[in-house]
RNA sequence: GCGCCCAUCGUCUAUCGGUUAGGACGGCACCCUUUCACGGUGCAGAGCGGGGUUCGAUUCCCCGUGGGCGUACCA
């Protein structure tokens, strides 16, 4: 058997949304499961609509994602030429024709098979007729000859065999008055073109799959083995919108999710493995197959996504998570952070195994170091300053001269040292623990307050604690 | 309107005729504990409705219902 290739065809006319993108994670880990190829196809005819930038967006995600397209991505407005070609050869064969109706002809035909109770369609008005009667000046399109009876069936790898009737599919159109070709027919003549052995694509394309197998039956090629997976729908079951997620992939990069996280979890949006949740680009590749492909459409959910993600986040190595770190304070302009960051960065090291477990995202990670640059006197939030009673202010002077005559500045001595007062006062541990850590960081939630201390060292930490016992 | 697709806990899913219907996220409770997380333990939680087929249906078939997609000289 042939080598496999696949391809991913989006249309550039926005960034990579998060259903392409999963759409092209398939595609690639077929692909490479197979030992096969993924093609990138930049489906660019509607030049209205289609951008450069558009085209690099898509690149940078499926970058950011690991899914990487083998050879240079073919633009499919580069081929026009070649897809007129094969337009006028169909009609040489006498399987396409041209047709001079106009717009306000076709609505009608339209509205006349509505009013039957059938599918709108094009009654195939110049199909037979001689092209001497075709009106002056009137530049034709070129229409496909679809089969008038019969069945013409999908063999699809996920939705099985989908038989759609020949009468309900009419003459579409191939090539335009203009000369350039419908979707339809670049499709098909790119494909097979391209020797593209697998198309896996959103299952919005299924009925589309049948008027295509008109246009390869009528070349005499071979099709292609199909898989149209379900879509992505969001939280309330209806189409995806923005506001529920449907955006393009470098805005959860901005949102502070790891491009692992966010494969693995597309991955399992209609598709699994058995009972497995958590796995790797390469466990992937080696347990992925088309017989894994769920039928229905899957709900998108943050919540789970951020599981994952913070999963992702505690697996991680610290210098890596300190680059995206970087990386990100500077791609949404967090300036502050990123110079505090890159001024602390063996601290932040140092920091990140307490931060780790802590995070969902990495922008919750960043304001998870912020304690460590803060500059002071230190902003302390309402929950934090609530904490900070006169009582609980004069329990830090005494905390303050028990940290003084500290000589092994360790969690250890300090961990020591303040059960010990705290037992000598008769207070539990959290009650010097907690007012400790609304002065150190100015607020109620950090890591360890002892880890804190001896994070930020020890001057750092008597001054924080001296602007809050003198301030009073 | 017409055509096509889909349907298991709230969500993502396992099951490929016989299971106490399993796991994960989320929820709740408890444990751990200087806070918050992490981690651990436990609990609640599902086969859309109705007909068949079968000794036996979540699983196969039909109808209904509910969603989705398509129906362009967009892709």
């Amino acid at each position: 058997m042939s080598q496999v290739v696949t391809r991913f065809a989006p249309s550039p006319t926005g960034y990579l949304h998060i259903g392409g993108a999963r759409t092209a994670l398939f595609s690639w880990a077929y692909a490479r499961k197979m030992g096969g190829k993924m093609l990138l196809r930049i489906e660019d005819t509607d030049r209205e609509r289609s951008t450069e930038a558009a085209v690099e967006a898509i690149k940078d995600g499926l970058s950011w994602l690991g899914l990487h397209w083998d050879g240079d991505a073919i633009s499919q407005f580069g081929r026009a030429s070649r897809h007129a070609e094969i337009a006028h050869e169909l009609i040489a064969r006498g399987h396409a024709y041209k047709c001079y109706c106009s717009p306000a002809e076709l609505d009608q035909m339209r509205e006349e098979a509505r009013a039957a109770g059938k599918p709108p369609r094009y009654n195939g008005y110049w199909r037979d007729r001689d092209q001497s009667e075709a009106p002056a000046g009137v530049a034709p399109v070129i229409r496909i000859k679809s089969p008038l009876s019969g069945d013409i069936v999908v063999h699809d790898h996920v939705q099985g065999e989908v038989v759609f009737k020949a009468e309900n599919l009419d003459d579409f159109i191939i090539l335009r008055s203009d000369g350039t070709p419908t979707y339809m027919h670049a499709v098909v003549v790119d494909d097979h073109d391209m020797g593209v052995t697998h198309i896996i694509r959103g299952d919005d394309h299924l009925t589309n799959a049948a008027r295509q197998i008109v246009v390869y039956n009528a070349m005499g090629w071979d099709i292609p083995e199909m898989a149209h997976i379900p879509l992505i729908h969001g939280p309330d079951g209806a189409k995806l919108s923005k506001r529920h997620g449907a955006l393009g992939v470098e805005a959860y990069r901005q949102m502070g999710y790891l491009p692992e996280a966010l494969r693995n979890y597309l991955a399992r949006l209609g598709w699994s493995h058995d009972d497995d949740e958590i796995f790797s680009s390469d466990q992937m590749i080696e347990w992925f197959s088309l017989d894994g492909l769920n039928k229905g459409a899957a709900r998108f959910d943050f919540v789970k996504l951020e599981s994952i993600n913070g999963h992702y986040i505690r697996e991680a190595k610290p210098d890596y998570l300190y680059g995206v770190m970087i990386a990100l304070a500077e791609e949404v302009g967090r300036l502050a952070d990123l110079e505090g960051l890159t001024a602390n960065k063996a601290t932040v090291l140092a920091a990140l195994p307490e931060l780790q477990p802590r995070a969902k995202t990495i922008l919750e990670l960043i304001d998870l170091a912020q304690f460590i640059y803060a500059s002071r006197p230190l902003p302390i939030d309402s929950a934090a300053s609530a904490l900070l009673t006169p009582d609980a202010r004069s329990v830090l002077g005494d905390v303050r001269d028990l940290l003084i005559g500290l000589n092994d500045w360790s969690v250890e001595a300090i961990d020591a040292a303040m059960r010990t007062l705290a037992e000598a006062k008769g207070l539990k541990l959290g009650k010097l623990a907690q007012p400790l850590r609304a002065a150190l960081t100015g607020r109620t939630v950090s890591p360890g307050i002892f880890e804190v201390m001896v994070l930020i060292g020890r001057d750092e930490s008597l001054a924080r604690l001296g602007d809050q016992i003198d301030t009073k």
